[in-house]
DNA sequence: CGCCTTTGACCGGCGC
DNA sequence: GCGCCGGTCAAAGGCG
């Protein structure tokens, strides 16, 4: 995989963040291009784990769930969710890793373009300490 | 009532 | 082409 940091967080959480920069595709001018020749624009991406009892945690926006899968090689389902904000499209998907099952990985895409609904210290402090500025 | 989960169907990419 | 796999849709039902 990609290189990692651990770090930790209020509420006795350990973070490790997952960077997919490598993943990331910055489309330039893509209209110009021939729809049969379009490719799907990658949205910016980035996952960490949290060692928590709670899959959700509450980082300020509200989220609707719209699906469920079971994954290969793992006994729990990863969940999707789409933050509700109009316009926005940001989503995201939580999953608890095999193995140990205190350890949940949650996986943003996409930039939120509203401010947050709720703010929450915690998260806001979390995405801080791991250099990442979603428009927070 | 409005917004939320749940859940199976559906769909597209990819490997064989 | 076919089937697996991961991601999304949408109908139906739940809950405050």
């Amino acid at each position: 995989m990609e290189d990692m940091y651990q770090m930790f967080f209020p509420c006795s959480s350990s973070v490790t963040k997952v960077d997919n920069s490598a993943h990331h595709k910055i489309n330039t001018n893509e209209e110009d291009k021939p729809k049969s020749k379009m490719k799907k624009e990658r949205e910016p991406k980035f996952s960490f784990q949290t060692r928590s009892q709670v899959d959700i945690l509450d980082d300020g926006y509200r989220w609707r769930k719209y699906g469920q899968k079971a994954v290969k090689n793992n006994i729990f389902p990863r969940s999707y969710y789409k933050c509700t904000h109009e316009g926005c499209r940001v989503k995201k998907q939580v999953q608890r890793l095999l193995g140990d099952e205190g350890v949940v990985v949650t996986t943003y895409q996409g930039v939120h373009t509203h401010p947050v609904d709720k703010p929450s210290d915690n998260f806001h402090h979390i995405l801080t300490q791991m250099h990442i500025s979603p428009s927070f």
